[in-house]
RNA sequence: GGCCUAGUAGUUCAGUUGGUUAGAAUGCCAGCCUGUCACGCUGGAGGUCGAGGGUUCGAGUCCCUUCUAGGUCG
């Protein structure tokens, strides 16, 4: 089947793995090396579709398990699909309920079929299998699919994350066969948790079967930092150079560069999101947490250098006191900015890219943020 | 003025028949959050138990005096 997205590899970093793109799709086209907001239950929490792409969201992610379990894939088909659903007419990528199977470890049993979960919400009970969650994601209409994977645990012992790549590999096929909308792609993932051969087997199982994208999955579970450099290092080196490479679950300024100069091309993360409605904010000047007391009477904005919404209307005293009050208004400034931050920061790497310029980027960004190499 | 009730962490309150180092919630302070069970989680600081005296091996708990607040009766 001729895929729906079309991956346009527009220039290689001269120091780097790291590549800028175009990644045409059904609704849209989206300039790689791109960060995606997470928006599990058809919205990131607390941003309208219209402040999405006021700061530069080019894709967002939603979420199988989620979505099948509430309202129910079959209610956003009759609404006229997701993006009518949650009015975001740009591209959307949804993850294949794979890192539920993972994040809701003691409510599932793993079978070769597929997975029988216990729903988190009121207990009851489903069965997933490759077969059902591409249903439901063409039933969502998403741009683009994911393979129904199993996210390995870290640490996991070689012969488990053996068995368990394996069976990913045969519901990988599996989803292919299952998959029949032209609209819409179907990217495979690549796991074998931390064994440089199981992501090797991995690898080479999965690009025999020709997806249109790779994403590689079990990653950033836990493991340090220098052990997933590691393994990107060696992983993205066995994916096709004219595809789209997808780091999933990545989301910190120091893990985003990293990733891109090894080769990746898509990342996501809850961090951001997660973390703003929680007062800390991701600035050019490291991390703040604005509950702080040391902000209580710091009238500045959160980051001097950024020109978001939040930042050029509110000070931190301002957010500080939204955070103690629990207003609902942090949450939705933090969220603003924190997105606002990684989106322009991947703008930052693609200019960089196309200047190959960015070890010298990443060098200045390092410093000023304060993290250490 | 008489009687009754209540005084325990910044705040609202628990504290068994007297028995290790007086608890909770909330607030305060800090840390954490990485394909979202998440406006959350973890930890920390904070009290001469209104004051003074007494009984007892031992008192936040019992007795006396006193102060404060509220109620009530004249």
């Amino acid at each position: 089947m001729e895929s729906s997205i079309r991956f346009e590899l527009i220039k290689e970093d001269k120091y780097t793995k790291a590549r800028l793109g175009k990644l045409h799709t059904p609704h849209g086209v989206i300039e790689t090396p791109i960060f995606m907001p997470v928006g599990t239950k058809a919205t990131v929490k607390t941003m309208t579709p219209e402040e999405l792409k006021e700061i530069g969201s080019q894709i967002i992610l939603s979420n199988t398990y989620h979505l099948y379990l509430r309202p129910g894939h079959d209610l956003i088909k009759e609404a006229g699909g997701l993006h009518k659903f949650m009015h975001w007419d740009g591209p959307i990528l949804t993850d294949s309920g794979g890192f539920q199977v993972f994040s809701l470890g003691d409510l599932r049993k793993i079978t070769e079929e597929g997975v029988k979960f216990q729903s988190h919400i009121d207990g009851s009970r489903h069965f997933i299998s490759p077969e059902k969650s591409i249903e439901i994601q063409n039933a969502l209409g998403s741009d683009i699919a994911m393979a129904f994977d199993e996210c390995a645990p870290y640490p996991a012992s070689h012969d488990y994350v053996k068995n368990s790549l394996e069976r990913t590999t045969r519901w990988a096929k599996r989803c292919i066969d299952a998959h029949q909308n032209p609209n819409q792609a179907l990217f495979g993932i690549v796991q074998g948790g931390m064994y440089k051969d199981l992501r090797e087997q991995s690898a080479k199982e999965l690009v025999a079967l020709d997806f249109p994208g790779y994403a590689i999955g079990g990653l950033s579970v836990g493991e340090p930092a220098e052990m997933m450099y590691d393994m990107l290092d060696f992983t993205v080196p066995f994916l096709p150079r004219e595809k789209p490479r997808y780091n999933m679950g990545v989301g910190t300024p120091d893990y985003l560069i990293e990733s891109v100069m090894r080769g990746i091309d898509m990342a996501d993360c809850v961090l951001p999101t997660r973390i703003a409605r929680n007062g800390t904010f991701l600035t050019s000047a490291g991390r703040i947490a604005i509950k702080n007391a040391k902000h209580e009477r710091d009238f500045t904005p959160v980051d001097p250098e950024c020109d978001c919404y939040c930042c050029k209307n509110y000070s931190k005293a301002y957010l500080r006191h939204l955070f103690r009050e629990k207003e609902i208004l942090g949450a939705r400034l933090a969220s603003i900015h924190n997105l606002h931050f990684l989106l322009k920061l991947m703008e930052n790497i693609r200019e960089a890219i196309r200047n190959d310029d960015l070890l010298a980027f990443r060098e200045t960004f390092y410093k000023k943020y304060g993290y250490e190499l």
